[in-house]
DNA sequence: CGCATCCAGAGCGTATACAATAGAGCCCTG
DNA sequence: CAGGGCTCTATTGTATACGCTCTGGATGCG
């Protein structure tokens, strides 16, 4: 890696790139808030795993026909924020033991992976960012703001994981922490949310000392703890084993 | 298999074969089989990067409906193989020099470390279908086969990662396997065209031997080898700079 | 003769209409 | 009264229609 190249307002991957000029009509960049909307009322816990989207209520509430909607429902799935199952439609995903397990297996690897590149390319604006960020957090927790605090969470590794420079590996922790949220809504322990805002800014001095190799091992000790954190269950599955269950009843 | 420029006989006749003889059977297989469709020819190169990909041509070849041609070609956007300009159309994915680079260093860190993984879990089974698809790997490029050879190669790659057992990490490296041959089309030198087979048959021996730090550090060579083989021009970007170029002519 | 403007064509973006299907409730029958 | 089949409805899947924008060429004016 090299050179000076920044990452302009990402997240927003495909499409619209060029379309500053200007506020052409409500056009795709309405798809694009839309796309938001869902995804942050998801992250934050406001739709739950499981819920299910129906393709008429959210045209009806966001003033557009089905197809925008179903464009970005298919987007969401693609993220695997949302499920779709053939002739049901959309529900929010609820994220398999598996799924979790491998979720958090590759966050240690690339986001540890990256601490050491973000250490070297991280700027006083960064730094100044990334702490104005773990403020924010902070204060979302004291308020009890839990669904705003999940948000800012998932957001500062995003933002993290931007620092690097690299644009691919920061778009797939993005995702990966938008599932975090997810799977903390399916497996975490109420009152116990995730992130410690405390950890967030021990990574950020690690970082502004250059301190790669140590910002390394504490990001995997601090996602280790989350992971620790949940209650993964199996939980009930598509079958239940109704004779084990009441065996003893009948 | 000689040359068939465009999307040519595979793709229209596994259509038309679908929905010949009953009402609608297909629903939404026949569209992922149109996406894998599409995407091999990406991959193989017979769509080459910067090839316009028009709805109704797109809609017209598979016989289905501009409806389902958007909808697979959203997917590959978001999979970076097609770029989707506002109202322009699709096109095939010119990467650029950075992202070449990002995606070079995402496999370098997702690859390696997955090696790892891959040397614990590994079977029998597993090291049989490897060696099967390193073969086949070797026949294309002795027959000469570049298109061939170039997508067993990703195919190589991705099937590596699945070993993890890591499902999310596994069709993340597919993506990165499948852009690496978008990049190879531009910034690749003709005859030398990424992998070396023996390579792979080497990786292959390391793994079924579970030296799981030597099979990382095999991958990384061989992943940098491959990007070093690259001629990384700068190219003519997207606004040549033409005060520059014809600084002498005015 | 050169340049700006207008016109026509092509192709994408969105909405709407129609068809098919799964689920649920209801009726009929044993 | 219970169970099974049937219809009926709600919701998704697909196609088509229409409008808008952008490109390229022709035309009129300076």
């Amino acid at each position: 890696m090299s050179g000076s190249r920044q990452m302009a307002e990402s997240t927003s991957s495909v499409q619209e790139q060029a379309s500053g000029s200007g506020p052409k009509k409500s056009g795709g960049k309405g798809l694009d808030a839309i796309y938001r909307s869902i995804s942050a009322a998801i992250i934050e816990h406001r739709l739950k795993p499981g819920a299910r989207l129906r393709e008429d209520a959210l045209a009806d509430v966001f003033g557009i026909s089905r197809t925008g909607i179903r464009k970005v429902l298919q987007r969401l799935a693609l993220e695997q924020l949302v499920t779709l199952t053939p002739r049901r439609g959309a529900s929010v995903t609820r994220p398999s033991v598996d799924e979790a397990r491998d979720v958090f297996e590759a966050r240690l690897m690339v986001e540890c992976g990256l601490m050491e590149v973000a250490a070297k390319r991280i700027t006083e604006a960064d730094i100044q960012e990334l702490r104005d960020m773990a403020k924010q957090e902070r204060e979302a927790l004291r308020n009890r703001e839990q669904r705003s605090a999940i948000k800012l969470s998932a957001a500062f590794h995003a933002r993290l994981a931007e620092i690097s420079g690299n644009r691919t590996l920061a778009e797939f922790v993005g995702q990966l922490a938008s599932r975090s949220s997810l799977i903390l809504a399916v497996y975490g322990n109420a009152g116990h949310l995730g992130c410690e805002s405390h950890d967030h800014d021990n990574l950020i001095e690690l970082l502004a000392a250059g301190d790669g190799a140590r910002a390394s091992g504490f990001m995997e000790r601090h996602l280790k703890s989350i992971e620790a954190s949940l209650s993964i269950f199996e939980e009930p599955e598509e079958t239940p084993d109704l004779k084990d269950i009441f065996a003893v009843d009948a």
